[in-house]
DNA sequence: TGTACATCAGTGAACGCGCGTTCACTGATGTAC
DNA sequence: TGTACATCAGTGAACGCGCGTTCACTGATGTAC
């Protein structure tokens, strides 16, 4: 039985990048890694964030787990297979980024508000990830990945729909969509093109987000 | 003489890919090609728009040209200066589509407003390109490559000023600047990556304008 | 609780491929006289 | 105008590389009895 070595392992070889679970747990090398889908997942962001799209291969990615090349392939059907289970996930934690900060907000100027800061917040951090999502998901269908990126669309459109209930919106939802949701994904693309030199040293999101909101609210022009 | 032939050719092989010149034009094959960085660059953008950023190889563009894949190496150091310069051109062409309308404008208002248009214009017309320029771009600093993006962010920042200097603008000019190239620039990846579903057919970019540039200057807010 | 066995998740070697880049070369061009 | 020659812009063969993917295999797991 290997689990009879867990302890020592754990303390011996925790310097080393090998995790250990419960489950499996052993001498050095497990044949069966346990939760190699999630490292997979974990690892290739890691590396894309780290490498940028052009850096990213199946081959790197198992062999920055101890694992070889074949392996991925019980877990993913290629390598597009993978990119769009990034991707995916990727929309779904776009989504709760927005989503997250969204309890105690006043009325809905402040939940726009809240969810755009979340939308920023996530694109700083995943820069590559967000590149991937909004650049390459077109080229192949992944159910899956398409109604992640719907949803996470639908958390803005319904915070909207919730503005225009409200009465405070001088447009229509579809309108004021564009708009809002332009803004904030354009200033996300040039924040992480590191493109805003408004200040020194540069702003953070909600800095950025609160310009936004208040030009998109009340417009630039002189009324 | 080579180019005693000239008028066979141009005749003859004209349904060939390959491009007769004046000084040069020959049977069959030309030894000089005459032209090779502008059609490495022409060749380029077009792999670029048909197979994106990872189907363009410096081998297919030579091979799409008849030329032996050491042959760029006498116009280009390696990949990445070619791909510099597809982005410095991109840029240069990014600025002429923001400026090429301008003439005629009533006023800032307008004048930003048909900015805006090339802006999307251009964005449609090259989504690979554009993609290229904003994405890769910060990796490398070449030079020519910054003044380019430089140059094209100063012409929408130059057309602000003269709002502002009409007194037309509520706000400074680096904050309008920023909500305003946000939204044009992030209805541009909107529309590139086809996530704009407002109607069917898909808005064009007049049309997509027109909302962005109504709500922008006049806010989303009920006042 | 123990054993047999199907299933699962890895191994490791191999495949063919297209790529970026180098290099000694040669044909074509253009310039000096 | 003609000739010699330096320079330029190609050739074509070769290099090593890392990649995605396949495949027969085997060790580990978990389930039925």
């Amino acid at each position: 039985m290997y689990t009879a070595f867990t302890v020592d392992v754990n303390t011996v070889y925790k310097e080393t990048a090998i995790k250990l679970h419960s489950t499996m747990s052993l001498a050095r090398k497990a044949y069966h890694h346990g939760e190699l889908r999630e490292s997979l997942l974990e690892s290739a962001e890691a590396l894309l964030e780290q490498d940028g799209p052009a850096g990213l291969s199946l081959r790197k990615v198992g062999r920055q787990l101890g694992v070889t090349p074949g392996a991925p392939y019980r877990h993913f059907e290629d390598k597009d297979a993978l990119l769009a289970a990034l991707a995916t996930e990727g929309f779904r934690k776009l989504r709760a980024a927005m989503l997250a900060t969204q309890e105690g907000a006043a009325d809905g100027q402040e939940r726009l508000r809240r969810a755009g800061v979340g939308y920023l917040q996530f694109a700083s951090a995943h820069p590559e990830l967000f590149r991937l999502m909004f650049g390459w998901m077109p080229a192949r269908d992944v159910p899956e990945l398409c109604d992640a990126g719907d949803a996470a669309f639908a958390a803005l459109e319904g915070i909207l729909k919730g503005c225009d209930e409200e009465g405070l919106l001088s447009r229509s939802v579809n309108e004021a969509g564009l708009l809002v949701w332009s803004a904030v994904h354009g200033a996300a693309f040039l924040t992480i093109d590191d493109r805003l030199k408004l200040s020194e040293p540069a702003p953070d999101a909600e800095c950025v987000l609160n310009l936004l909101h208040d030009g998109l609210w009340s417009g630039i022009g002189r009324h």
